[in-house]
DNA sequence: GCTTAGCACTCTCGGTCCGGGAGTGCCAAC
DNA sequence: GTTGGCACTCCCGGACCGAGAGTGCTAAGC
């Protein structure tokens, strides 16, 4: 679905004015037409001259003009080829820099660093920010701690890296007392803390392929709890943190409230956005999807600029911004990416 | 700032044409005219005579045409007698009352209890739901367990009445060793486990206050820690749930993106909104604010539908929908009503 | 004195028309 | 290949108009 735009060759003028034009809108909002564009471009070419051009880079799909006497606009592919090879990013605003730093350092759990970024992401650029939740896996086993709750249900306290505690109820297959889980919490906590959660969980079945019968009756208990503790680990939802939505909202294109209650309404299903981020997941640097490109039609005028975020090699999930198809590209990409490595540092656990 | 309307005497055919006009305009969106009017309310008189009537009803300030030629549309005034004193409100429907039951049953921990409550506010009344998270003080304490951190930092986990446990980061005094606080969770949780979290936090001050030179060191560190951890209890932030906020935009009086940004801006920034809930924190039974009553100018055009809801006679919070002022009050009542019984219940320590 | 029919008046809304402005496409000349 | 010229198209805002809806007032009727 993303726009192959090599295929066709543009000469370094045509490019050029492509460069000016996209840039020029972006800018103003308005239609360019050739007498703008000819004074913009630098280029020391006649209104009729560039007229000629436009209409081959109309040809070509990268600009359309809204009706007969206006200017041109870029399109999707526009914008692709814009982003792909005419792009100079801006270096990001020292002092922005600064902030980002300052403000995401790891001082509380994982949820506040990813709900600060969000905010940031979204402040920096005056659109909407996403981050999606780090992936678990990579935790380490701190602690665990089993609550007796009413008749089965057993409250499992984990810690994981010094930062995020984990609550979850399980249903046990028979009744236990405090202090039966006391002694299991000591046993678990003793024997798997520093391990990754990952490999508890096959430590945990390899165990369970010995025989029953040899076990003692602490270990039967101990499979049958943190069996079902770690069980559903791998099946847990994907989720993201949402930030500056109500930025989209001073955006013209976006100005008709139908639109606008679609995508809001697909911010709050979520189901397509994170199918969208999770495309980003494996690239590496900065990802864009420029409107329908992404293949969802509520991305019409819509463009997601993402990178992923990694910590010790290990992507953990997928930061950017939602905004319109018409964006500083040069202003937003360095801040979504900058942000990703600070987030990927500070989730680093050796940090 | 509440409208008094007893101060103006409506004869009783003021009062059924009043009610009518704003019964009709809340399902029609128009303005009502004389002669509509004269139809729907099922009195035998002419238009001329209703149109006398109206005259009296807008020189009383219940109701005003948006142009000479338009017919009339209730003020905020007209919506507070209407609801105050003509309004006669639909007892909930039957499936609607069986799905909240259901729905609302404590099954897991009270943020997706009221999680569950603001969907299902937003879902049955198609506006947005708003429920605010219940106060704290009335936890029983179940469990405390402590574990270090890097340096100073000890996490504290807070199990509070079998269903929700919290965790704090806690800066000490001086640093501790697993061991020691070990027995610290240990002595807490024996001591403590049972009581109300507010008089655990009594006790504490009182043991402080005896002469710490007498104390063993286990005292001296008791205190350091739980005073700690239980001091900022109070100053705890109020918060609350939003649901379905994209309901609002498919009001015609809410299509100007510019108002619908400041609304949405004010439902992000909570505070307005969240002083606004605290004022029907102690009203018994549903509460009701019409427009600019308030006192904020967002709310221009909006209503807010609330009630307290409490457990054991105790108030927790404040939950209730926000709707253009022309919503369905006689159907949204009730459901608000019942929503805050069922969620009361609900949290119910004794259920 | 309340109610009513009649009527002139007002205002909105949608449609049409028009001129100015912006920009295009094409052509012929350089 | 580039350029100036020119006719053409289209949008936009303003003016205008008629239909429709509703009002306020007045004078007549019960």
């Amino acid at each position: 679905m993303v726009g192959r735009t090599g295929e066709t060759q543009l000469n370094p003028r045509a490019q050029r004015l492509l460069k000016a034009l996209v840039e020029l809108y972006i800018r103003s909002g308005q239609p360019v037409g050739s007498r703008t564009l000819t004074r913009q471009s630098g280029l020391d070419v006649s209104p009729a001259t560039v007229r000629n051009v436009m209409a081959d880079l109309e040809e070509a799909g990268f600009i359309c003009s809204p009706h007969t006497s206006a200017g041109r606009v870029p399109t999707d592919l526009g914008y692709r080829f814009f982003v792909d090879s005419l792009l100079t990013v801006q270096p990001m605003d020292a002092s922005d820099v600064r902030q980002l730093s300052i403000q995401l350092e790891r001082d509380g759990g994982t949820t506040e660093l990813v709900d600060k970024a969000s905010t940031l992401l979204s402040g920096l650029t005056r659109l909407a920010g996403v981050v999606t939740l780090p992936r678990r896996n990579g935790g380490t086993l701190r602690h665990v701690e089993f609550l007796p709750l009413s008749e089965r249900r057993v409250l499992a306290i984990l810690v994981l890296n010094d930062h995020d505690v984990q609550n979850r109820v399980i249903h046990t297959e028979r009744e236990y007392s405090a202090a039966e889980l006391q002694r299991l919490s000591n046993y678990l906590s003793a024997e798997y803390a520093g391990r990754e959660i990952g490999s508890v969980r096959e430590l945990l079945l390899e165990q369970m392929k010995a025989d029953r019968e040899q076990m003692n009756s602490l270990m039967t208990s101990v499979i049958d709890v943190a069996q079902r503790l770690f069980a559903d680990e791998q099946g847990e939802d994907e989720d993201y943190v949402i930030a500056g939505e109500t930025n989209l909202m001073t955006f013209a294109e976006l100005s008709d409230v139908d639109k606008l209650k679609e995508l809001f309404d697909a911010f709050e299903r979520k189901r397509d956005i994170l199918h969208l981020l999770d495309r980003c997941l494996c690239a590496d640097g900065v990802q864009i999807f420029i409107g329908e490109e992404s293949g969802y039609e509520i991305f019409d005028g819509v463009s997601l600029v993402t990178s992923s975020y990694r910590a010790e090699g290990e992507v953990l999930g997928v930061l950017g911004v939602i905004g319109p198809t018409r964006m500083d590209y040069d202003r937003v990409i360095p801040i979504v990416d900058v942000t990703a490595r600070l987030l990927g540092h500070a989730l680093n656990p050796n940090s």
